[in-house]
DNA sequence: CGTTTGATTGACACGAGTCAACACCAGTGG
DNA sequence: CCACTGGTGTTGACTCGTGTCAATCAAACG
């Protein structure tokens, strides 16, 4: 399976084939964007959903005052603009950083998977409700964690989700993005991410360069940014399904 | 119609009578909690879904080295734990500020919805992507506000979001949070909140004392907090619905 | 080549944390 | 009825993390 979302889908959700079939057939033609580039902007009312299936992207909001806040990066596999069906209007716009290839699916189609196909729906809402998690982690992490921690935090989160969809190789990812732009995402001035990336780098944690990140040592990464990763949903192993839909009826003690 | 649940449901989704009357027949007899007692624990697996119909209550989660960060306050009519059923585990606490009055929805019931009330479905499953939205803006809040806009910021989304399940009189609603636990949520040290509050009360902005909150200059509050209440989606008067469902089928320039 | 963009460095300013003392109040028990 | 208690709010002095400003450097690029 090439396709990052629906091997993302498939391992945490009981889909079908039949339903991962009906979801290919959902999806439109694949749209390319360059790096650089706004997807959508705060206020739109996007025509369709998309999928990003290739590419990173920026989710921020831009503030009056000038100052902007990076809300998470997407990678491969995201359902990126699930918003435009279920909510209508975008609450923050989304920016392409690398060039990007996205699937659309339109909201017809996802209308229909409410209507008539529940077990899709129920996978495409589990997909919102972790997204939401992140975001409760990015608070904690933003609202508790200083500098150094914050941002070995964000990259443990980053290694977990590419690793997840098969992006993550020898502990290295591509991230283009400048410090500035990585100080906008937790939080800092670009003068104090590059100190604090000077120190990652000089304990042998990390080295950000051509625009790749390696991880040298992800356990003590993992330590330095107290990451726990359960709030990603990842597990194959743990099945996180409650006790609905049959796959399995007792609730595990 | 004093239930404030399917209130803010029906406000701002196409539901029938009958929709609305078949989620009354959905939730479990009210559940009563004492204040100051946990509702569920991470990594819990509660058997039902809750609604808060009655009292405050804090999502937050608990870090290794003692902190703590308070993610949410949930105000009545909040669908304060879906996730039980979408995601199965909890992935942070939830605790009663004040005493409370909760409904149960049982999974079973959940996946009934799911299965055969589309309209239902995607009423909930927006509420799920309206809390993301108000985790995006917590992240924008503590990631770029200094101290003063930010307070002034989260008491803004409060007021309004009480405002919109009808518990904000005279701009004023009952908020009983010691300045401790005020900081655990925006970040930041009692001491410090301590002389945040004395600024805005000195301002004339608002007051903090005996378990109210009062906001004096709501104006002047909200561009403090440089406030901007899109992102919770209550306009009843702009429709943010999409062209789907047939409401309405242009979408407006 | 010059130009531009991003990374790096240093000096200094300032917002927020820390620690400790004190005030205030509600409750409690003698 | 009053002493005592514990929790919360308030204040001040000091520390420290992060921001600001500005200069320099390196690399990419036209």
């Amino acid at each position: 399976m090439e396709n990052p979302f629906l091997r993302k889908l498939q391992k945490s959700n009981p889909l079908t084939d039949e339903d991962l079939r009906f979801i290919e057939r959902c999806t439109g033609a694949l749209r390319d964007v360059p790096g650089d580039q706004d997807i959508v902007t705060e206020g739109e009312r996007p025509p369709t959903c998309l999928v990003l299936m290739e590419g990173l992207v920026g989710r921020y909001k831009q503030l009056r005052n000038g100052r902007r806040q990076i809300l998470a990066f997407q990678v491969p596999g995201d359902f990126i603009d699930m918003h435009s069906f279920v909510l209508g209007r975008l609450d923050h716009s989304m920016t392409s950083i690398t060039p990007c290839r996205m699937a659309p699916i339109s909201h017809n189609a996802m209308q229909e998977i409410v209507n008539a196909h529940p077990r899709i729906a129920l996978a495409f809402w589990r997909e919102a409700m972790i997204e939401a998690a992140i975001f409760r982690d990015w608070v904690v992490n933003l609202g508790q964690r200083p500098a150094y921690e914050r941002v070995a935090h964000a990259f443990c989160e980053l290694a977990c989700r590419l690793d997840a969809v098969g992006q993550l190789h020898d502990n290295s990812f591509r991230f283009p993005v400048t410090q500035e732009e990585l100080g906008q995402a937790v939080g800092f001035t670009a003068v104090h991410v590059n100190r604090v990336l000077q120190r990652l780098r000089a304990d042998g944690l990390v080295t950000h360069e051509g625009g790749r990140l390696t991880i040298h040592d992800r356990e003590r990464l993992e330590r330095a940014g107290d990451f726990e990763p359960s709030y990603l949903y990842l597990s194959g192993s743990d099945p996180d399904r409650g006790p609905q839909k049959g796959r399995q009826s007792e609730p595990q003690v």
